[in-house]
RNA sequence: CGGGGCGUAGCGCAGUUGGCUAGCGCGCUUGGUUCGGGACCAAGAGGUCGUGGGUUCAAAUCCCGCCGCCCCGACCA
């Protein structure tokens, strides 16, 4: 029996190691909790990228890059911004072999260097909005990493904008918050429950922060991404100023938001199993594999040339990978594709051509045969109906796991053994939010969008409520 | 930073009451037979036993220091 990295649900960390590979620096200068996102990973990241660079040019989002280093008198500007962030900075002292006159920030996101472009580009209202994305790479001194989740560096993309107006900026928030939800859920099959931030979980120097909120088969929360509103703020301490259409001078109102390679955790994470990766088609660079039986030191021209009809007739709807390779028994090869999550696997033996068949074998276990002349039909079924099962497998985890609760002990309790969404009534305090967190480690996900209409009593203290709100453990 | 664990071949590990030439599985190389669910046989290659010091006739093994990694916790949009 091989040895393979056996992948099990508990601790996903182990699993697809031909994605990640913890990095492990030269012994005179090892640093905690990077990644190497190997070549099968980083196509994963560019469905990611492709995807959502398809909506924000239908959006009229552009592309820009900025740099890396980021002036420590930039990040002071905003309080909030910098007490938020100052304690996971890394910073660069020294260059050129001397100390420098003014540390530099590595970037533990862009706000602060972006608005400072800005407040040159921007003049006039005709110079507004300012729609730009940017792709690239931060820095976070975490305590403690995770895979993917939370890891020293990381991949993202961060939208800024400036707005001549606070309702545009705000529509722009929910608008890129809308994108992300369509991407998750469409591409990735992950449902997730909309929703804002409370004051204590939002983004530092924001004035509203909104979040997607998945669930992981271990029930714990996961967000998948964000949105910002900033008002003015970044726009006074930036002096991002414009002349509006009355001639007058004013401050732009600002929006950021951002998505990271953590999507990839959660995409692990929301559908993958003990016999490894499960993608869903569409978040496949390579849904489907052919898998060819052959036999050494035989002549096995027929079924590879079928094989390569198959790949030419599919090859113009989805990615296709004919593996020919000799040196590995069929066997081997479909435990390699479960492994790796290869959504689709097309078996074709010499038994099948007698028939005129092959077997598709899809990821989760379904197996048909299927006539030759039917293929690129049944092919199309197959994907798009496991892309739906997918989501549904995660919609219906993510349904039987919310919970309503009334009762602040009962919740304890419960969430002490079952982890989960507890949608619970909150009377908008610091204080109540705290004490939960205090006594179950559960924390505000977020204010969902969709809320009950009905009226109840904070299960702290008791005062009327604001509304349910999602407490949960989360990663 | 606290608590726990670990460091031996590319990967995963055994060996640790001091004792012989440091071993096993996977992977790799070569040859042959296989090939419809992780093939088998045979022959090979591959090691400063994390590091520095000490004890000893003798150290992967015992003692001390250092370094690094992992897990749990504190921290965290």
């Amino acid at each position: 029996m091989a040895d393979r990295i056996t992948p099990r649900k508990e601790d996903f960390s182990q699993w697809y190691a031909d994605i990640i590979q913890h990095a492990k620096l030269a012994d005179q200068a090892p640093v905690r909790g990077c990644l190497v996102l190997r070549p099968n990973g980083y196509a994963l990241w560019e469905v990611v990228q492709g995807e959502l660079n398809k909506k924000f040019k239908e959006t009229g989002h552009q592309n820009a890059y900025f740099p890396m280093f980021i002036p420590e008198s930039f990040l002071n500007l905003e309080k909030d911004h910098v007490e938020g962030f100052a304690p996971q900075c890394a910073v660069v002292t020294h260059g050129g072999g001397k100390k420098l006159e003014e540390a530099l920030i590595i970037r533990p996101t862009s706000e602060t260097i972006i608005n400072s472009m800005y407040s040159k580009w921007v003049k006039s209202y005709r110079d507004l909005p300012v729609l730009i994305n940017q792709w690239a790479n931060v820095c976070r001194w975490e305590m403690r990493t995770r895979p993917f989740l939370r890891t020293m560096e990381f991949l993202w993309q961060e939208g800024h904008t400036c707005h001549e107006t606070e309702d545009e900026a705000r529509k722009e928030t929910l608008k890129m918050l809308d994108i992300y939800l369509g991407f998750v859920r469409d591409v990735f099959a992950i449902p997730v429950i909309p929703g804002r931030k409370t004051e204590s979980e939002k983004f530092a120097g924001a004035e509203e922060t909104y979040c997607l909120e998945a669930m992981m088969q271990d029930k714990k929360a996961l967000q998948a991404a964000t949105s910002h509103y900033f008002g003015q703020r970044f726009a006074k301490v930036f002096d991002i100023k414009f002349q509006d259409r009355n001639s007058q001078m004013q401050y732009v109102y600002q929006t950021s938001w951002g998505i990271s390679w953590r999507i990839l955790g959660a995409l692990i994470m929301t559908h993958s199993d003990d016999q490894g990766l499960v993608l869903p088609p569409k978040a496949a660079p390579i849904p489907v594999v052919i898998v060819p039986i052959l036999q050494k030191n035989k002549d096995n021209s027929e079924v590879l040339n079928v094989c390569n009809k198959m790949k030419e007739e599919l090859m113009p709807h989805h990615r296709v990978l004919l593996d020919d390779r000799l040196e590995h028994s069929p066997g081997y090869k479909f435990n390699e594709y479960e492994l790796t999550g290869i959504p689709l696997r097309i078996e074709v033996g010499p038994r099948d051509l007698a028939n005129g068949i092959c077997v598709l074998a899809r990821r989760d276990g379904k197996k048909s045969q299927v006539k030759l002349s039917e293929l690129i039909v049944r092919v199309n079924e197959e994907l798009s109906d496991l892309q739906k099962s997918l989501y549904n497998a995660a919609y219906e985890r993510l349904k039987n796991n919310t919970h309503l609760e009334n009762s602040f002990s009962t919740f304890k309790e419960k969430i002490e053994s079952e982890s989960g969404f507890y949608q619970l009534h909150w009377c908008g305090s610091r204080a109540c939010e705290d004490k939960v967190k205090d006594e179950t480690k559960a924390t505000i996900r977020c204010i969902p969008f969709a809320q009950i209409r009905e009226t109840g009593k904070c299960i702290v203290c008791e005062k009327e409520s604001t509304g349910r709100v999602i407490f949960a453990k989360n990663y």
